[in-house]
DNA sequence: TGTACATCAGTGAACGCGCGTTCACTGATGTAC
DNA sequence: TGTACATCAGTGAACGCGCGTTCACTGATGTAC
């Protein structure tokens, strides 16, 4: 953790601001996050994070652009070439998961509609597009690749939408990644 | 409309504000819904709804219950008995129309978590679950049926949240429809 | 090397806001005799 | 049918809260000479 170098005044507030704020949104889970809070929790006034971020849309979207890179890493930790059904049910459970483990930072990922135009977010959408285009290609050669990526998305996606919102039980590990590989597998159309 | 029947003093008040708070929703889409607003709409004091709701949360509750109805309803009027893919795709297009004409009220029914222990809404889940293992038994006999049904309601809720979140383009019904039906028709293994 | 100055990160107090909820109340409705 | 009373739906004012954002400021850092 390179123990807290202080730079300039109090050290990196950028950063210190970006993790004080995921780990807020990992212990709430559910709540709402406030610019407020995220300089509370980072030693700071508040009015300080304005040095750095415009508003409390940009600290959001700084959250979300290490999210997304957060979750690619993970995916490609879970399987760095998919090329099988089960290949690819690892990776659906590793999205599942991410998204059970750390439902808030999913939700601003995800849910936060706000800023459309912002050009590292539109960029982040495209790169998992283009990620599941080529994993679509490799895993189900034979369909149309452009639906396909669009359908594993979408199976992958809601499938961790319902289990963060508990439309699906989360009690363990092991019940929501045999759940999902069993979903993903019935849906490629091999029964478990 | 039965042109407002003021029974006791301001006639159905429960009525009127669940009425009123669903407005709200899909007026504003995303913006959360406040107890004050919806007494505000409903031409009544800020107190008011206190004698029909516990609280916020009872109000959401009753809203997202009126919700599952409708979407059923309206998955129902799509195809009243699928059984083939296509059949199936009519009604995954259904529900992606739902959620975007309607993007706050899906998200009430869908993303508010805090009353687990409401039974009412367990029971709408388990009607959905039911719904769809019904569904896949026609549509997909040869599957694993408890497997598939979670697979199809994480595809139809995935491609509802995508288009809802604004990963994918709205611009219009036609573009949504063509996309959702091509997805669901690629995952079943029925190229379009 | 030493001094004067500009820069700019962080402060702390304040703004106005809308929220959920509570409270004592008022006044219309329905009921018992 | 008429009166006295209990019920209870809706009022309006108030509570305390946390929020996003702005502002004039202070004081440490880096720079020009």
């Amino acid at each position: 953790m390179s123990a807290s170098i202080k730079t300039y005044h109090h050290g990196d507030l950028p950063g210190t601001l970006l993790r004080a704020a995921m780990d807020l949104l990992e212990e709430n889970g559910a709540t709402e996050l406030s610019l407020r809070a995220a300089a509370r929790r980072a030693g700071v006034s508040t009015a300080a994070p304005y040095r750095h971020f415009a508003d409390r849309n940009a600290l959001l979207s700084a959250i979300a652009a290490v999210g997304y890179q957060e979750l690619a890493a993970e995916l490609i930790a879970a399987h760095p070439s998919p090329k099988t059904a089960d290949d690819f049910a690892a990776l659906a459970v590793a999205y599942v998961q991410f998204a059970v483990n750390r439902p808030g930072l999913f939700r601003v990922m995800f849910t936060e509609q706000c800023d459309l135009t912002d050009a590292e977010r539109a960029a982040a959408v495209t790169a998992i597009q283009e990620y599941l285009n080529s994993i679509v290609r490799q895993v189900f050669p034979s369909s149309d690749p452009e639906a396909m990526a669009i359908a594993v998305w979408g199976l992958v996606h809601g499938l961790a939408f319902l289990h963060l919102d508990g439309k699906l039980d989360t009690s363990s590990k092991q019940v929501i990644a045999d759940r999902v590989r069993a979903a993903v597998l019935a849906a490629a159309g091999q029964l478990s």
